[in-house]
DNA sequence: AACCAGGTGGAGC
DNA sequence: GCTCCACATGGT
């Protein structure tokens, strides 16, 4: 898929890989298009993503390795489309949203991001947490700011947090920080079983359901949940049930009706449904 | 002016 | 367990 220099590295499969998909399908918050490329930060890391031409992109990083696990480069994105193939309602879905890849983010800038992420919107959602990282975060220079590090994370106050525009989430980002600072430890999740690792994530303030799926698949690496927000809930709607409103049910009819392919599909529909918010029934 | 946005905490049952 | 409701904030 990819040949290697220094620090560039082509990205090909560009059918797999469509760097504006990936960033505006609501997973990361840490973006800007900037002279004709994308500049993405993680963690304490910065890349740039240029588009050479209709078939090539070019990333480059002082961390490529990191960003290649990052953007999940590795993985056979073909299979899994054509794995999903076999549900045909999703069929304007993945042509749509082909191009989206499940991102392998930081699990505390994860947890941090989908707290804030609750009854709200992207937009808000980025200007709270560009505004934590420019406060509290290391500068890195031309205009990027890593994400703070737990100890940094700690000396921001509840104020701090309302002044970035966390609103009533801010108590529960206090307290969810000091919960972290005292063991809990995000990284274990990783190789528990899912349902484990959710009720132990389920404990922190600001995580309910809905954001320990979306911590579980964008921070933690595990596939087999489905975050039901109002737009997937609005697809659900559409396609299985038109009266359901239990979130929690939708949630495990589609958890057993994907399987592992859980989280991939709802990222399509997630981001097919959200740009196409007219087309229903 | 109500309603919405990648919902959750808490009270009451 | 479940069903209600209040909740900052900015945009439509």
């Amino acid at each position: 898929m990819n040949t290697t220099e220094k620090d560039k590295l082509i990205i090909k499969n560009t059918k797999t890989f469509d760097i504006k998909s990936i960033l505006d399908s609501g997973q990361m918050f840490r973006y800007r298009f900037e002279n004709g490329s994308y500049i993405v930060q993680s963690g304490d890391k910065v890349a740039k993503i240029t588009c050479l031409d209709d078939k090539n992109y070019m990333l480059s990083s002082k961390n490529l390795k990191y960003f290649e696990n990052f953007f999940d480069l590795n993985e056979n994105y073909d299979i899994i489309i054509s794995r999903l193939e076999q549900f045909s309602f999703l069929e304007p879905a993945l042509k749509y949203s082909r191009g989206v890849r499940i991102l392998k983010q930081q699990p505390l800038e994860t947890l941090i991001c989908f707290i804030i992420s609750a009854n709200n919107n992207i937009s808000r959602i980025k200007k709270s947490v560009n505004y934590i990282c420019e406060h509290f975060g290391e500068n890195l220079e031309d205009g990027n700011f890593a994400f703070p590090t737990l100890e940094e994370l700690l000396k921001i106050t509840e104020k701090d947090f309302v002044l970035a525009g966390t609103g009533y989430r801010a108590p529960y980002l206090v307290d969810t920080i000091k919960k972290i600072k005292d063991g809990f430890d995000l990284d274990k999740l990783k190789t528990m079983p899912t349902e484990q690792a959710k009720q132990k994530l389920l404990t922190l303030k600001g995580v309910g359901p809905k954001v320990a799926d979306c911590v579980l698949l964008f921070g933690l690496e595990h596939k087999k949940v489905f975050p039901v927000d109002t737009w997937i809930a609005k697809v659900y709607n559409d396609y299985f049930d038109k009266t359901e409103k239990n979130r929690h049910k939708m949630r495990n009819n589609l958890v057993n009706t994907f399987g592992d392919l859980s989280g991939i599909a709802q990222q399509y529909l997630f981001y097919y449904k959200r740009e196409n918010k007219n087309i229903g029934e």
